[in-house]
DNA sequence: ATCTCCCGCCATATG
DNA sequence: CATATGGCGGGAGAT
């Protein structure tokens, strides 16, 4: 019935070539390929672009629709005919025409992203598969997804109905807490762990599975993660309906959404939806299955934009992967929220906290410490923080009631933010009870400027509070830095701190604090140090050329990697028992320092409590507590594996007095960024330029453009977050080679005062490169301030050390590579 | 060969 | 019971 793509093909041929003489046979693509490939990337665009004007798509349509393989046929004679060379031509159906992620762009094609909330939209799908030609099996696919998203739901037979992204924003954060819930960030650690393991098989020793402390705290059947105004409709209440691929697509988004470098490969992806439910099961099938499954859910993630394929390339070649280019979405932190909003009597939790908590148990009963206690000075500076940030976002125009939901984040859908407005309106009569969820978007405004913010920074207790450093990560690229600066006493300590690397340091040698936390942080710290200097043995040479002088680091890096996976759990462990006295009464951090939030994710790891303290995670995690001073060489080759279980870059931990400073924006780099340029100025900017100027890095009228260095400031509870890194990420999307370098100095005195072309210039020396052309491109950031080679701090040692002339040090080297289809 | 993933059988759910 | 949904996995096009 359908018309066969073969025999139109070869017929097509045939007259195109009377003189080939091979009938059936599959048509050498050869054909009419060299012409005009219909499938390059132009043409595909030129595709997409079809697809969403209604014209040329009913036209299109007309067309396929013609089962007549002559007309087929002679459509595109005529076409080829005339048009030679002409890009375009539709040329028969390939499978690509019917590819599940153009179908998905017709569907969508046919609703507005923000459907009007006054009257609802419906979807007959029996007019959908007539209209698009598909078989209804496919239209399934699709709106299954879309229900996962919330961007759909179902009425009843054949009746969908159809919102839009106006849910979006809830959904994400929701997806995202329970993903943040569900320790996934530990799973996907524990899988890729595993890989690892299993690459340098020749070793059954001290097996001490981290299984027992991850494994057994998985179980729950994740149900469907509703939305308070979406529950799912109809007589669908029953529990196991839920199967997979609305599940299955959510758990996907959530992989994304906690992970930090968010992008996800296909094979984690699918082994963690597996896994979830039986712990590795090499069920080949069942992956195979599951691998589908993720196709078809990524092809229409992908057609929504909220995800692009890569490749993620380590050492086994490289595989498939997705990345996450939808929104940011912020960790909610619903507690100062309530408070912060003007409501004084407690009003009993929002509609939308309210059930996703309560999803959220449902999901993961087990170990829920909900009630996170944070560190006094903490709290109050975040509240402070985020209040202001609330008045900030609020006063410039109406001062609108902003609810008591989550959704106050920083303008994350800039082009939809005229959108907004609209949606802010609850809904009259429809659901009563979501006339609260809906109201939430009030007004969001589109540019905080720098100058609220830094007063409201300014009125935080940032003197008195304890050291909290601020975590700026961005929302596209792998790396935040977090700047902890502290003005007085850094300087002294930084005195001490020696830029050799692989050298440990105890704190204890720094300062002389007495606590047992120091002792057993020393502890700690020692081992890891000790594993990590100890390991030497030849590496695998891959990126080597790229940075020939790391080459004899690459060694002690492969080492460091499994040697960490082993012993990673007594740290964990050792860590977590002394975790508790940690967060009570640290005085040491982290300061003068650039410290590159890459990777230091093993901590967290049955770690599930310790979300809370995020300003003090640094301080928690184990990779923190490691004094290491420097940074572990490593190599392009190492740098490319993604969240390489092992990998840890260990900042020098410093002990500071409790009253130190801790203004602390993040700087992203902006390797990855080439392609965007859409950012807004941000909070971020205006928290650096308050830091910047505090402290007298730059003068005080100068304001140094977050853009895209800097995103904005949200105070995260979730220290996973900001903690893994993605650092050693090498992506490959599209045929954008990156190649960074960053450099991070330790400010070692008062910092002179900078200029601000030079500041700039630290900070993205790659700005005025074209962004979108592919090349290499290696930058420093900060370097010594009066340093001497400015230009050159990164020197390799001679014991392959990297290291710059004075106190700086540090800048492993990025590699990173995109690729884009 | 590997990566993608379309197609459609057929078990279930729904009405 | 007739349909609507939607697991599932073979196997073929794309690379």
């Amino acid at each position: 019935k359908t018309p066969l793509k073969q025999a139109a093909t070869s017929q097509l041929v045939l007259a195109e070539r009377p003189s080939e003489s091979q009938p059936l046979t599959t048509p050498p693509k050869g054909k009419e390929a060299p012409p005009a490939d219909p499938w390059t990337p132009t043409s595909n665009l030129k595709m997409l672009i079809s697809a969403a004007s209604p014209e040329i798509r009913s036209r299109e349509q007309r067309k396929q629709e013609t089962n007549s393989p002559a007309d087929v046929l002679q459509e595109k004679h005529s076409l080829q005919e005339h048009f030679l060379g002409d890009e375009y031509e539709k040329s028969q159906p390939s499978r690509k025409e019917k590819s599940l992620g153009l179908l998905c762009h017709k569907f969508l094609a046919r609703y507005p992203d923000y459907p009007s909330t006054a009257q609802k939209s419906y979807i007959c799908l029996d007019e959908v598969t007539e209209e698009l030609h598909v078989e209804r099996r496919r239209i399934y696919d699709i709106v299954n997804v879309l229900e996962s998203l919330h961007m759909v739901s179902r009425l009843a037979r054949n009746r969908y109905i159809w919102h839009g992204k106006h849910n979006l924003p809830q959904t994400l954060q929701a997806l995202k807490k329970v993903g943040e819930e569900n320790k996934y960030i530990e799973q996907i650690q524990l899988i890729k762990k595993r890989e690892y393991e299993h690459e340098f098989d020749a070793d059954g020793e001290q097996k001490e599975e981290t299984a027992s402390s991850l494994g057994s705290s998985e179980q729950s059947e994740m149900p469907f993660v509703e939305l308070p105004g979406v529950e799912f409709h109809a007589a669908s209440v029953n529990g196991r309906k839920y199967k997979s691929l609305r599940v299955m697509s959510q758990k996907f988004v959530m992989l994304f959404l906690v992970s930090t470098p968010q992008i996800v490969s296909l094979d984690v992806a699918a082994k963690i939806l597996i896994g979830e439910d039986q712990l590795e099961d090499l069920d080949k099938s069942k992956f195979k299955t599951k691998i589908r499954r993720l196709y078809d859910i990524a092809n229409v993630l992908s057609s929504l934009k909220l995800i692009k394929k890569v490749h993620v390339t380590e050492e086994r070649g490289r595989k498939p992967a997705f990345k996450w280019t939808g929104p940011e979405v912020l960790p909610n932190s619903q507690d100062t929220k309530l408070e912060a909003t003007s409501t004084a009597c407690s009003p009993p939790v929002s509609e939308s906290s309210r059930s996703k908590e309560h999803c959220s148990k449902n999901l993961f009963p087990s170990k829920g410490k909900q009630n996170f206690t944070r560190h006094s000075s903490l709290i109050k500076l975040i509240k402070s923080i985020e209040n202001d940030r609330r008045k900030i976002q609020s006063a410039p125009t109406s001062p609108v009631k902003i609810s008591t939901s989550t959704y106050q984040s920083l303008p994350v859908f800039p082009s939809t933010i005229a959108q907004l407005p609209a949606i802010s309106k609850p809904q009259p009569e429809a659901q009563p009870k979501t006339a609260e969820e809906m109201q939430m978007k009030g007004a969001p405004e589109v540019v905080p400027k720098p100058e609220p913010i830094q007063q409201s920074l300014g009125v935080c207790p940032v003197s008195h509070s304890s050291v909290s450093p601020v975590i700026l990560p961005h929302p596209h690229s792998g790396v935040s830095y977090a700047i902890y600066l502290q003005p007085s006493q850094a300087h002294t300590v930084t005195t001490y701190s020696p830029s050799f690397m692989l050298q440990p340091l105890p704190c204890a040698n720094v300062t002389g604090i007495n606590s047992n936390n120091s002792k057993v942080l020393n502890k700690i710290t020692t081992e890891e140090g000790d594993n990590q200097i100890a390991m030497a043995e030849p590496t695998k040479p891959l990126a080597a050329e790229e940075r020939p002088e790391m080459k004899s680091e690459t060694s002690s890096q492969r080492c460091l990697k499994r040697s960490l996976a082993l012993q990673e759990n007594n740290l964990i462990k050792r860590h977590r028992s002394d975790k508790e006295s940690l967060g009570t009464s640290l005085t040491f951090f982290p300061s003068g320092y650039l410290i590159p939030f890459t990777h230091c994710t093993h901590g967290n790891k049955a770690d599930s409590s310790s979300k809370e303290k995020a300003g003090l995670c640094s301080l928690q995690h184990p990779t923190y507590t490691s004094p290491i001073t420097g940074v572990i060489p490593m190599t392009a080759s190492e740098l490319k594996t993604v969240n390489i279980p092992a990998f840890h870059i260990t900042p020098l931990n410093i002990m500071l007095a409790p009253n130190s400073i801790a203004a602390a924006p993040v700087l992203s780099n902006t390797c990855l960024n080439s392609s965007n340029s859409n950012s807004v100025q941000n909070p971020g900017s205006s928290a650096l330029n308050f830091m910047l100027q505090h402290i007298g890095l730059v003068p005080a009228g100068v304001q140094v453009p977050a853009n895209p260095v800097v995103q904005h400031v949200p105070i995260s509870s979730q220290p996973e977050n900001i903690i893994h890194n993605s650092g050693n990420t090498n992506v490959q999307e599209g045929k954008v080679r990156t190649n960074c370098t960053l450099a991070v100095a330790e400010f070692t005195s008062p910092p002179p005062p900078l200029n601000e072309s030079h500041f700039l210039s630290s900070l993205q020396p790659s700005a005025p490169k074209e962004p979108q052309e592919p090349q290499a491109v290696t930058e420093n950031f900060f370097r010594t301030p009066g340093g001497p080679n400015s230009g050159s701090s990164l020197s390799a040692n001679s014991d392959g050390t990297e290291r710059t002339s004075q106190g700086t040090l540090y800048i492993p080297q990025r590699k990173l590579e995109v690729s884009e289809d």
